[in-house]
DNA sequence: ACGAATTTGTGCGTATGTATT
DNA sequence: TAATACATACGCACAAATTCG
């Protein structure tokens, strides 16, 4: 860190990184001193204090909370989600110790656009399912999915989440006994507005993407989804070889 | 002053939803009203379209440039990152069509915490090195990497890292002919200032968090290293079997 | 049970800095 | 140079939630 001029620096970012190394040596649960005495203590503003807090509180650093103070935080346990050949929610669910569920938010027919027909490898325009679900584990929300199914060759499918919750299930109910990833693209991002209600999340939480395509045994596309995860509380594994 | 029950919503949040609504269906590089005429046209102070401008800008659907005004925000292009059993970031960025770099940004001897000991197979206070190293792709910085090495078995690691700017070279300078990835927790968060920095990124940035380990081929951890992917300028692709 | 004090959250007005045109 | 527009900061006031006497 150089020391001295800090010019080009804002002062509410100077106080951020002031604060930031004195809570470094904190506890969680600890609590900060009133926004009026860091005020005071830094010689700023309060609003510049809020906006410096306001940028630890984004970091997950600090929790603010309103009439009583702001407290170190401690950062949740996530749930370690594997992605590999065979990724089941349900399995991964169980195999951190929580409840699986899921729940269908909307379904629709739509017509398969460039991207959606280079995908599933279906012709453009050709029918599709698109199923947007929800998922929890221990009934906290844990990622959002919309799907996109060929609805000739699964016509029935949307009934059949409907009824089980479950993909694996619901496929297994139009014929196809088991499938596999065959490839997984993952990046990140802020929170849509409606995927932050349906996740019980801050608007301003991060998502991480997963963009996916399932195949049957003879390599064939059953489904193409996009999984947005909530980042605090997931974290995907990924182990390059079982073999 | 809106009428009708919004109780309970923040007037910053209402004009938010406002202006999101407006923009739907605008094209990317469209400009958005001056603030003073936002305020106006939605009845608030200026401040409080500023806060709702800084929401939409979070989310990523426009974006402020001062002096010149706000605009609808364009996705860039992500550079495809394959991780697997070999994962090699010389290789992955020249795959893409872009010129590899790699800059020391500090190294230091530590000794190994529980947490590292673990990672590393090695007794708890051993000897490690650890580097923080910046990567880039046709010059623009993609990732930010910390890694631990043991100090006893790479001694001139550090050395050769700063003469090549690789990992691979480093590693075989000092005898070891390959590595491969064991596994790889991915997550994602909002950036640590510091690493804004070194990304030239905005302080509000999103990076992928990925924690990995190498081993050599008799499975022996080399390196533990936690990088962070710029999350707007990577993609990162899972291919679960090569075999 | 109730109100005062404390603390964070929200909003307005204003002044100033700084980059762009 | 001057005008425009976004960025930062300050001061004040009040609202909302919590704590405590």
């Amino acid at each position: 860190m150089v020391s001295g001029t800090d010019e080009g620096v804002t002062r509410w970012r100077r106080v951020a990184d002031a604060i930031r190394r004195e809570i470094g040596g904190a506890a969680s649960g600890d609590q900060l001193p009133p926004e009026m005495e860091l005020a005071a203590r830094h010689g700023v503003n309060r609003h510049t204090v809020r906006r410096a807090v306001q940028a630890l509180a984004a970091e997950g650093l600090v929790r603010a909370e309103r009439g009583r103070g702001t407290f170190v935080a401690a950062p949740p346990p996530r749930l370690v989600y594997p992605i590999g050949p065979r990724t089941r929610f349900s399995e991964n669910v169980s195999a951190n110790g929580r409840t699986p569920g899921g729940r269908l938010i909307r379904a629709e027919r739509i017509a398969a656009d460039h991207a959606a027909s280079r995908l599933l490898d279906c012709a453009p325009g050709a029918p599709l399912h698109r199923l947007e679900t929800l998922h929890v584990a221990n009934g906290v929300p844990l990622s959002v999915s919309t799907s996109l199914f060929p609805a000739e060759r699964f016509p029935g499918i949307v009934q059949h989440y409907a009824e089980t919750g479950s993909v694996t299930e619901a496929l297994r109910m139009e014929g196809l006994a088991d499938y596999r990833r065959r490839e997984t693209r993952v990046t990140a991002e802020r929170i849509h507005p409606l995927d932050a209600e349906h996740l019980a999340s801050a608007p301003d939480a991060i998502v991480l993407v997963s963009a996916a395509v399932d195949v049957d045994d003879r390599d064939r596309p059953v489904q193409a989804l996009r999984t947005r995860f909530h980042a605090e509380r997931t974290e995907l594994v990924l182990q390059p070889s079982s073999a």
